[in-house]
DNA sequence: CTGAAAGCGCTTACAG
DNA sequence: CTGAAAGCGCTTACAG
């Protein structure tokens, strides 16, 4: 047993490196200040002596006295819905290439950010990014009053005095719908993710309304509950059992939609001869060969950055709109599991005549 | 607009709550440490004082005396590869329970976490997680001099002195050559991921080991080259094309062995009866009704509970083990991919006979 | 450009 | 149990 008791050891600071280089610890200090005013003859002294040391700058210290902490708390209760893992993955690169850090909320088992506020804020961070989660009107008011920049991403509360980025899911309901009717589909059905949530809601409004616009009837609306794998399965095989099935599904995600294809598939009927499926998302499953999901991509890389730009305070301190809602434009991605029906009809046209 | 400059105030300080209260600082501060010698009068009138004013302590100041951050950090190539959101899901419950708090680096493309380190040595973190990802020697032997325990997940590296936890691969693929073989596979053969994991060659020495032990010839040894559903789609669709096929395959991870499904369905054939497969990790997937992968389970949260053994430095100064190798027993969870291929031989003698 | 000094918001011996 | 005081490791006016 190589062991032993494990305790941090203090580590070299700004005076000690002062004292080897022959310097004021102003002059450290200075040295890894960008901008700061440093001759180059001292700046090499010091640099020289902070190598041999070992030194690094305390990240707490220097936030302690800039009561900046270059934190930002991520709030993520879903990190298994795939799309959040890609969300993360750029939001790290994003907050890193600013030099900010994230500090992440993940694994607790809550609606909203409440429980885990508390713990935020006493790290001071500098801004907060909700992921799929919200937080009391009390607690987002303390924020503002703080002036600490919360970002919803992802979801929106109307009446909430946050900011909201989302992919606009009203505009992607509805170019699913346009999509559906111009390839000639005449019994679409849609199936539904989280109860409650906007991005379920607003695909879900954007779907049948633009539908009815357009004179085409709705023939179902399966509440999914969940946006699981499993719970697209279920709803789809209900949705296949009817009578008279549906020519075409649209799931309010990828994940539901890939359910939904094992689903028909599972009931030996093919995608999409004889049902469409339309998912939303575009997660990187989407385009695995036995899938070929047709979806509505998310603008992930502009959604993380305009999240950068409302959290960056540093670089412009001009009057930046607070509390406003996003939304951002989606983009639909053709894949394989929609059949376009007209060709169906112009081959059986002739056949009849 | 209602936009505004945004600009962090400057909070409540304890001193301001002292002054409310009519106590002194240390009282305040005592107040909120838990064990501290204070009275439940003091107490009250502090935690008046401290509600009225909405303080809460600055954590920050805290570390910077304590030289404690209660901050992890924890270094994460490849989200993408659907069990780490898992593993992220757990260390994230299972490091607040404990008041510890995550400082994520991820989405950096770098097969090793050298580029994070000084960015994670700056926030003084009390621990380092390295999940997929290594240190050079040099960087993790800072740490031990420094005193921050480091912990690879999931990762080993033989000759570097750092406590390593992991599923016993080794193991894990024995386990898998015996399974095979008590099911009467006689040409079974293994698809790797990326090539120098600890993870892939410890699962393909086991296996290939026990099979040999057992007496049944590997078919054939395909290079994946990464762990991702296209690198096991195109390995398994290489494998059918073959003149004589393998029986059975063992994928090194979930994600390829789901990829190799598809690839074996999409050549006509059907999975388990022509070919078995065999994953591992037991990610959610594997149990998807079209997939129903048998598969080798990590121990996810003994895994994380090992980790937080490790870096728990606080409850308990006793000498801990450094340096260590764990490996941890997964679990052959059996589905629907493998296909007992006694009973088609005892089905077929007696048609023989 | 440089250094001495004040101060960020806490914890923790120390003395009472 | 309580308070005054030192000090954690920095940044940043201030004066030179």
């Amino acid at each position: 047993m190589d062991g032993g008791v494990i305790s941090k050891k203090p580590s070299v600071t700004s005076s000690q490196v002062a004292d080897h280089a022959g310097v004021s610890q102003s002059a450290v200090s200075r040295t890894f200040t960008p901008g700061a005013s440093i001759s180059p003859k001292t700046r090499a002294k010091v640099l020289a002596a902070a190598k041999e040391l070992g030194y690094r700058p305390n990240a707490i210290a220097r936030s302690l006295i800039t009561s900046r902490s270059r934190i930002i708390a991520v709030v993520m209760a879903y990190l298994e819905n795939l799309f959040y893992p890609d969300v993360l993955e750029e939001l790290g690169r994003r907050l890193s290439a600013e030099n900010y850090h994230v500090l992440l909320f993940t694994g607790f088992k809550d609606r909203d950010s409440d429980p885990v506020f508390d713990q935020l804020m006493q790290y001071r961070v500098d801004g907060i990014i909700l992921a799929s989660t919200s937080l009391s009107s009390e607690l987002s008011e303390e924020c503002t009053a703080a002036g600490i920049p919360v970002v919803l991403f992802n979801r929106y509360v109307p009446n909430l005095k946050v900011t909201a980025i989302c992919c606009d899911n009203v505009a992607g309901g509805r170019v699913v719908a346009e999509y559906l009717h111009d390839t000639a589909h005449v019994r679409p059905a849609y199936v539904g993710g989280e109860h409650d949530a906007t991005t379920n809601l607003d695909r879900a409004r954007g779907f049948t309304g633009r539908l009815q616009e357009l004179g085409v009837a709705l023939h179902a609306h399966e509440a999914g509950g969940a946006f699981s794998y499993t719970a697209g399965y279920s709803a789809a095989d209900r949705l296949v059992r009817q009578s008279v099935r549906p020519d075409s599904i649209f799931f309010a995600s990828d994940v539901m939609a890939v359910g939904g294809v094992d689903a028909i598939r599972a009931a030996n009927l093919r995608v999409p001869d004889d049902i469409s499926v339309i998912g939303f998302d575009d997660v990187p499953m989407a385009s695995w060969p036995s899938y070929e999901l047709t979806t509505v991509r998310q603008p992930i890389t502009q959604m993380v950055d305009e999240t950068a730009k409302i959290l960056d305070f540093d670089k412009s301190a001009i009057k930046k709109p607070f509390r406003k809602i996003l939304f951002m434009n989606g983009m639909l991605v053709e894949r394989k599991t929609v059949m376009d029906r007209r060709r169906r009809l112009s081959l059986a046209r002739p056949a009849q005549a």
